[in-house]
DNA sequence: TTCATTTGACCGCC
DNA sequence: GGCGGTCAAATGAA
């Protein structure tokens, strides 16, 4: 339906949002020339404090732009286009059983149109609404990741999960030893953050979890670390005892642990020696962004990922407290 | 008092 | 119809 229009529309949109992203890239490039080097030693912390919320804005500007875009051109009735296959395939860890993950799932179903948007849902079906509305599994993008735990430190490698979640739900799965945890941003009420993972305990080797997440964090998590001990905003990062988290624990315990600290083992990529350390935020393909109301207004866009894909070489680390052990919150 | 977890039940998809 | 995912009340902990 949104035949000609809309493309036309789309089109400029994307070619605007795709300039904005260059000129913010070249904003942002120009300064890494200019000051490349972190700070020697003296200079206080003013000026290089300063450039890296500059450039942290720069880079949100450039991602929330081709974000925007990429979105759209997986809208984009051209199959080639589809932008979504790629960031899955970068999984870490896919798991070779099923997960789908296939971006079509995301609204690839026809007939789910059945959703409640679980907080509001209302109606007006646009093809973004159905996107990211469903509350059953097939809906939501998804990526799965194997982390296994260290006797020694717990978990292996850098904590990447620096987000809040909170446990909504357990079951038995069938063939599966042990049960599946569910676990959802703890902000999803208060910030529409749809993002959800699951935790499961291999079967084989019970030092391993498969974590499976959901969607993506639109909340400020996503980007704005949550560092020191927020004085009047207990997000509680979970407030469980850290863990230290060995394989002694019991099972329930060895879960919440994974739920604040998580290491991806690169299961088929293991000729990495390094363990890869995901940010707990999905690629790009966020529905969330797309949409207008549930799981969209994204101050501030949680795809930093995109940057991954798309530049290899962008050096985030510092823009990005995702990467930073978790321990240091605590 | 607030928030997180537990757990049984419900619902939708396959 | 079975299974997986989510909801929501009950319970516990800080």
């Amino acid at each position: 339906m949104e035949g000609k229009n809309m493309l036309s529309w789309e089109q400029k949109t994307l070619l605007s949002e795709l300039i904005l992203g260059f000129e913010a890239a070249k904003k942002l490039h120009a300064r890494h020339g200019e000051a490349p080097s972190p700070s020697p030693s003296s200079s206080s912390s003013s000026p290089v404090a300063a450039a890296a919320e500059t450039n942290e804005a720069l880079v949100k500007q450039i991602l929330s732009s081709y974000e925007k875009s990429l979105l759209m051109l997986n809208w984009s009735p051209s199959p080639s286009v589809q932008l979504i296959p790629t960031p899955v395939a970068v999984v870490p860890v896919a798991n070779p059983v099923r997960i789908p993950e296939s971006p079509a799932s995301i609204n690839g179903s026809p007939r789910s149109e059945d959703f409640t948007t679980d907080g509001g849902g209302s109606s007006e079906s646009h093809r973004q609404d159905y996107i990211f509305n469903s509350k059953k599994r097939k809906m939501l993008p998804k990526w799965s990741e194997k982390v296994r735990i260290n006797p020694e430190r717990g978990l292996e490698g850098p904590q990447d999960d620096v987000y809040s979640w909170r446990k909504y739900g357990q079951k038995d799965i069938l063939g599966a030893k042990f049960p599946r945890s569910y676990y959802r941003c703890t902000h999803r009420s208060t910030r529409n953050c749809c993002a959800t993972k699951q935790v499961q305990r291999s079967d084989g080797d019970p030092a391993v979890f498969e974590v499976t997440y959901r969607g993506t964090h639109t909340c400020p998590q996503a980007i704005a670390p949550p560092p020191p001990p927020p004085p009047a905003s207990p997000e509680k990062q979970d407030t469980r005892p850290k863990p230290t988290t060995t394989t002694t624990q019991k099972p329930n315990e060895l879960l919440e642990s994974l739920k604040t600290s998580l290491t991806v083992r690169t299961d088929g990529l293991d000729d990495v020696d390094d363990v890869f350390s995901f940010p707990n935020t999905p690629p790009f393909y966020d529905y969330g962004t797309i949409s207008g109301d549930f799981c969209s207004h994204v101050e501030s866009s949680p795809m930093f990922d995109v940057v991954d894909w798309f530049n290899p070489t962008v050096e985030i680390d510092t823009a990005f407290p995702t990467f930073l052990p978790e321990s240091i919150y605590y």
